[in-house]
DNA sequence: CCTAAACTTTCCCATTATGGGAAGGTCAAT
DNA sequence: ATTGACCTTCCCATAATGGGAAAGTTTAGG
C-alpha cells in the first residue's frame, strides 16, 4: 500500500506520516524501487494508535512511549497506567486554567451592558493596574534624560 | 524607562515586548541617541493591558482588538462584550475537548489494574480499530507485487 | 580614569504539531 | 503518448515564547 492509502487507512495524513517517520516516532518502511513508501497493514494498525493516542491528548513523545509499551509483550500495566494518570493531570491543569478565564470572563460580561455606551468593565479590567508579584526595579530613571 | 525596567514593570519580557513591536501590537517607543528604546508610564498601562488580555486567554489578535476598542473613546461596549463571549466560546469548547479525553482517559485507567502484569485495557483501546469516517480508497493492492 | 558588570541592540534558532506549496519523478488509464 | 493522480524531497508558515551569540552602552566600583 502506498503513503495515502495507509493514510486513509488510518486516518493519518501523508504529510503527518512522513513527519512521524523523520522524527522516528514510526520506523522508515521499505521502498519501491521507484523509492514509493510501502506499508502494511500492519504499519496502519501503528498509524492508527498514534491517531487514537492523539486524539486523547498525548504528545508525540508520550505517544512514543505508549507505542514503546504497547510493543513490549513484558511491560507492566502499571506503567502504562502511570502514563495516562499523569497525562489526565496534565489535561486538568489545562483544563483549570481554562475555567478560571472563562468564569472571569463570565463575570465581566455579565457586568457590561453591551449597549452603544463607550463605557465597559471588561477593558476596565484589562487596564486596572495589576498588583504584581515583583514591582520595578529600583526608581526608574525619568525620559529624556540622557545625553551622550 | 528602559525596556528591563518597562518589562519589570508589566510583567511582559524585554523579549516579548520587541516581539510585540516587531509584530505591529504596539508601536515602535521612541530611542535615545544610542539607540535604546524608550518607554513611558503610558507604555506600561499598555504593556500591562496586553499582559491581562493575555492571562485572559485572548490571542494576539484579538488583543489587538481588545487594545484598539479600549483606545477608541467613542467605542461601543457591545462590541466589547461580543468579542469576550466569542472568547468565552472558544475557551468553552475547549475545555470541552479536554474533558471529553479525561473522561474516556479515566474510565480506561479505572478499567486497568495498573499492576505488573501486560494485560491492558488503555493500549487496548489505543490499538483497537476505530471506525474511521471516510474507508479505505478502493482496494488497495497487495504490497511486494509491483516491479517496474 | 579604567574596568567589569549589567544592560541594550539585532539576528538566528528552537519549540509543538500541522499544513501549504513548488519542482520533479512515477504510475495507470485513455 | 498524453493526462491526471499519485509520489518524492525541500522549504516555508503557523502562535507565542525563549535561548543565546556578538556587539555596543551605561553605570558603579575602585
Amino acid at each position: 500500500m502506498n503513503i495515502g492509502d495507509a493514510a486513509a487507512a488510518s486516518g493519518v495524513s501523508a504529510k503527518m506520516i512522513r513527519h512521524y517517520e523523520s522524527i522516528g516516532l514510526i520506523s522508515p518502511p521499505r521502498r519501491t524501487e521507484s523509492n514509493y513508501r510501502v506499508y502494511s497493514t500492519e504499519d496502519v494498525h501503528v498509524l492508527r494508535f498514534i491517531k487514537r493516542a492523539r486524539t486523547l491528548g498525548f504528545s508525540i513523545e508520550k505517544t512514543g512511549m505508549l507505542l514503546g509499551l504497547w510493543q513490549d509483550r513484558s511491560r507492566a500495566s502499571a506503567d502504562v497506567k502511570e502514563l495516562a494518570l499523569s497525562h489526565i493531570s496534565e489535561l486538568e491543569e489545562r483544563i483549570c486554567e481554562l475555567q478560571d478565564m472563562v468564569s472571569t470572563l463570565k463575570h465581566l460580561a455579565h457586568c457590561c451592558s453591551g449597549d452603544g455606551r463607550p463605557d465597559c468593565p471588561i477593558l476596565n479590567d484589562l487596564a486596572a493596574p495589576t498588583a504584581l508579584p515583583a514591582p520595578p526595579r529600583a526608581g526608574w530613571k525619568k525620559i529624556g534624560t540622557r545625553h551622550h
